[in-house]
DNA sequence: GTCTATACGCTGATAGAC
DNA sequence: GTCTATCAGCGTATAGAC
């Protein structure tokens, strides 16, 4: 009898994103994650030993993935309008369908990014190098400016991942659900337009 | 004898800003603000009570203020690029030199935000509504394209935030300090000009 | 008004039964 | 392999000395 390790292990990672990802590490706690998987507490220390391996494995788990999104849409096989239209899309719909994730991301780094360090150090700048590539590539076909890659892209994630870590005071300014076509069109606008509105004087003056 | 009220209070509010930034609420303790503070844990219990009502001092007094270098720049009686530009400016220098203000802010946030629930679906949305004038004023002038102003305002805030609460993710990527020129140079880039060069092709052409 | 000593609940972790 | 019962330590809060 019990619930067998297949069922339990899976249940209890993805009960500790949304508890990790609600409250952070140190505001969530074993108990709680145990009743959400409807679990005695012993046992998620009998598969994961510590809350703190519990908390990486989750982690690990979140971070894999996380880059997909960009691989896809920011090459040069395609051309910049495109590739960043796509891209905030996809980082948008990330933000909504799994805001769980990106808090759990956020948390760890406003806790000081320990146990990602190295995550950021390797992975995530070779990543930033090999976007700063298709960016000066977008760039020297005339379909962007000259940007910072890194400064873009941190532009970029925080106005994306800011739908899903701030979603209280998004719903609390608007008075109601975020409207994520209204997201998309604001974000685009900036990126390929900007708010000036001087191109579009120039060719009907 | 011992340290007097006058001395005690601010020190204490002080070092909990600082304390209650980096860890957030359930990261943070007692003991440790007591200890930040050179005084025994008791008297901080003494002047403020409960931890939360001292969590809800340090957020309130971090909340005044928080508005004020938007009234300052974004105004009609300036013009879109001396305003944004003044803006993006002051609030990159408060993630530079508060960065534990807005770390405080996005914890409450991602917790949830019920200690500023009021504060957001007043202040803060009367806040946004009189930018929403001053955008629809300078958009009249042709001084930027028409936005909408709360979904504006999130990308502001997102971009210019980021510097301060996820700067970890940042000195990593850049392996190295952030350099608040670039950031300044890109948000405004984006916001004066996008990524598009179409203008520049419409002019020389 | 300021500080020392202490109570007590909650949480992470484990020993050992089934 | 799964789960029940229990422990040890930390953290908030307070009673009471100075």
């Amino acid at each position: 009898m019990g619930i067998p390790r297949e069922i339990a292990v899976p249940r209890i990672m993805s009960e500790a994103e949304r508890i990790f990802g609600r409250h952070g590490f140190a505001g969530a706690s074993m108990v709680e994650i145990a009743r959400a998987s409807q679990l005695p507490k012993a046992n998620v220390h009998y598969y994961f030993g510590t809350k703190e391996a519990l908390y990486r494995a989750v982690l690990e788990n979140t971070l894999s993935g996380w880059l997909a999104d960009a691989r896809h849409w920011l090459s040069p096989h395609r051309t910049a309008s495109e590739g960043l239209r796509g891209y905030i899309a996809a980082k948008l719909a990330f933000s909504r369908d799994h805001a769980d994730a990106s808090k759990l991301f956020a948390h760890e780094i406003l806790r000081g990014g320990e146990h990602v360090h190295t995550y950021l150090t390797t992975t995530l700048r070779m990543h930033v190098d090999l976007i700063g590539e298709t960016l000066a590539i977008w760039a020297g076909r005339g379909e962007i400016r000259a940007v910072d890659p890194p400064y873009f892209m941190f532009s970029i994630w925080a106005m994306t991942q800011f739908y899903a870590d701030m979603n209280p005071q998004i719903t609390a300014v608007l008075n109601g659900e975020v409207d994520f076509d209204r997201a998309t069109g604001t974000i685009l606008g900036l990126l390929l337009h900007g708010e000036s509105p001087e191109r579009l004087d120039a060719t009907s003056k």
